[in-house]
DNA sequence: ACCTTCGGGACGCCCCGTTTGT
DNA sequence: ACAAACGGGGCGTCCCGAAGGT
C-alpha cells in the first residue's frame, strides 16, 4: 500500500494521488486506511516518501561500497534511467514530487523530502570525502551532483527521452574526476 | 488569471491547483473561464506554463546579451533565489511542477513543458556556441546547467535555505570557466 | 431555431435542452437568444411546442379534407412512425414531452401544449361530427384516439419498434368503423 | 430515496431531477449516493424506474385476481386518477417520463422502461387470454389499452382535469366488452 | 439598431478524505 | 478490521444580463 501510494506519486505527484487510487491499486479494502495510517493521507504520502527514500539509500550504500563516487553517481542515474524507461517515461522520483507541493498543513512531509534528500547527499558528500576532499567541497560537490541528477530526471521526463540523464552523466563524470585529488584507482 | 494559474502551480503543483482556487486568487468570476479557456483546466495550466516559460526565456534573453554564459546561470540562478526568498521557500518553478506529472489525457501539457525547457536550453546553448564551443558540447553543458539549477532549486525548497542553490551556483561556475576554451576575464 | 429546438426537445426532453445545444445544432450565435426570445428558454420552448402543433395540424387538416376519421388517425400514425424510424427511435412527440414536466414558473407552458392538444383533439372531434356522430360521443371518441396514438408513440419508443402504434391502428379502425353510424363510403 | 427520485421524475421528467433535489427530498447526505448507486445517476433512474414498475404490477396482480380485464384497466385508470387529482396534476407516470428522452449513454434505462411496460402489458394480455382471446389479439388488445390509458395520462395533465382518463375509461370499458367472447357479466 | 462577445453567479454530477457503527 | 455514512469541493455547464463592435 505504502509502495502502491509511492508508485502513483512518482507518475501523478502527490496531489495526484487520491487515496481511492491508492486502495484500486493496492487492492486493499477502503475502511483499513485510518488503521494503518492514523494521521491520514498526509501519513501514508509521508510513508511513501520515507520508504522511496530508504530503497534509494540501500542502493547507494551497495555501491557506496566501492569507495569510487563515480559508482555512486552512476548507480543513481541508472535507477532513474530504468525507471523512466520502465514506465515509458511516466515515473519520476516521488520525493521531488512531493518537494515542490507546499504542505503548510502537514509540516511532516516537508520533514521527510528534507531528510531524505540530506541522507543521499549524505552519503555521497562521504564517499568524497573518503577519498580525500574536505568537509565543505564534499558537501557542495554532493548537492551537485543531486541537483544535476535530480534535474535531469524531470528534464528527461518532460523530453521522452534519456539524453537529459546521459548528459549529465557525461559532464558530472568529468566534475568529478577533475575533483578528485588523484585518480581514483591509484590513489589506494 | 494566468499568471494566477502559475503563481499557486509554483506552490501547490499542477493537481494541486483547482480552478476554484484560481479563481479566488483572481478575483474572477466562475462562468468566464470556458469562455476563454473552453479547453478547460488543461489549457489554462498550459498557458500558464507557457507564460512563465515566456517570462524567464526574455530574462535569459536580456542576460544573454553579454555573452556571457556565468551570466545566463546567474540570472537563471538569481530568478529563482529571489522568487524562493519572497515566497519564504514556498514556491519553486511551474514548469518543473507540470512536467513531474503524467498527462496522459492532455499531451499539450507535456509538449508545453518540453517545449519551454527546450528554449531555455536552446538560449543558453546558443551563448556557449558563440564562446567557441561546438554544437554537441554547448548542447550538453546547457542540459547539464539547467538540470543542475532546477534540481537545486527542489533542493533548495526543501531546505528551506538557498545552499543548494548557492552550492551549484559555485560549482557551475568552476565548470562553465573549464571548459571555454579561452578566459571570458581577459576579454574585456 | 425553433425548429432545432422542437427536434432536441424531442429527443432529449424539455429539461434536457438547454440553449447551448438549441445554438450549436442551430448555428446561432449566442448573444441573439435574448433578442428574439426576450421571454428566455421557457418562451423559446413554448415556441417549439406552438410550431410543432401547428404543423402537425397542418397534416391534419390535409387529411380532414377526405372527411374520414380513418384517414386522420391513419395520417397522424403515420406522421409519427416515420419519425420514429427517421430518428431509429429516438424522437417523439414534443408536445408530450413539455406536458409531462411540470412548469410552476412558466405557465405560459402548460397553456401551450393544452391548446395544442385541444386543437388536434378537436380536428378530429370535427371529422367525426361530420360524420354524424354526436358532440360529446366525437369529443370522447377524437380524446381516445388522441390518447392512444400519443401512448402508442411512447411504448414504440421504448420497444425500438412499431409494433404498438401498429396495434393502437388496427384497434383504432375497428373502434371507428364500429362507432361511424354507417359505413363511410356509403352513407355519402 | 428511490421513492423520492420517483416522486421527482413523475412531476419534473428524468432530466429535470437532479441528484441534489432528490437528496433535498429524501433528507440523505450527499456523499451517500455513490455507495448506494455506484452507477450514479444513471442508475438512481433506473432503479426509481423499477420500482414503480414493481408497485404498479402489484397493484395490477391483485386486480388481476378477478380475471376480469376491465377491472384490471379500471385499477390502472384509478390509480393515475388518484395520483393526478393528489398531486394536483402535476404528477404523471415516471416510465413514461423516463422513457421519452434519448439515453445513448445510458442504454440500461432504455431497457428498464421496455421492461416495466412489457410487464405490464404482459399482465394485461394474460388476463385476456385467460377469458378466451388468442394471444395474439390479446397482446394488441393489452398493448392499445396500455398505451390509451398513458396517454390518456399526459392528456389528463396536460388539461389539468381528468376528462381524457374517464373518457378513455369509458372508451376502453366498451372495446373491451365487444371483444371479450363471452359476456363476462353472466358468468357472476 | 442589431448582433456578439464577455461577464457573472448558480447548479449538476462526480469524487474525495474522513468518521462512525458493527 | 471492515463497510456504510458524511459533507465538502472540483470541474464543467447552464441560463442570463450588459457592454462593445459593426
Amino acid at each position: 500500500m505504502v509502495a502502491s501510494a509511492a508508485t502513483l506519486i512518482r507518475r501523478h505527484g502527490a496531489s495526484g494521488t487520491s487515496i481511492d487510487r491508492v486502495l484500486a491499486l493496492s487492492g486493499a479494502p477502503r475502511g483499513s486506511v485510518y488503521h494503518h495510517f492514523p494521521g491520514g493521507r498526509s501519513q501514508l504520502v509521508e510513508e511513501a516518501v520515507r520508504y522511496a527514500g530508504g530503497y534509494v539509500a540501500d542502493l547507494i550504500d551497495q555501491a557506496a561500497t566501492t569507495g569510487d563516487p563515480v559508482a555512486v553517481v552512476e548507480t543513481f542515474l541508472a535507477l532513474w534511467r530504468e525507471q523512466l524507461v520502465a514506465s515509458d517515461y511516466r515515473a519520476g522520483c516521488p520525493v521531488v514530487a512531493v518537494a515542490i507541493e507546499s504542505h503548510d498543513d502537514a509540516p511532516q512531509l516537508a520533514r521527510a523530502t528534507r531528510e531524505v534528500f540530506a541522507r543521499w547527499q549524505g552519503q555521497l558528500a562521504a564517499v568524497l570525502t573518503g577519498r580525500g576532499l574536505s568537509a565543505t567541497r564534499a558537501h557542495q560537490l554532493a548537492t551537485f551532483a543531486l541537483a544535476a541528477v535530480e534535474g535531469a530526471l524531470v528534464l528527461s521526463r518532460a523530453e521522452h527521452g534519456t539524453h537529459p540523464l546521459d548528459d549529465v552523466g557525461t559532464e558530472l563524470r568529468g566534475v568529478l574526476r577533475a575533483a578528485l585529488p588523484a585518480g581514483p584507482e591509484e590513489a589506494r
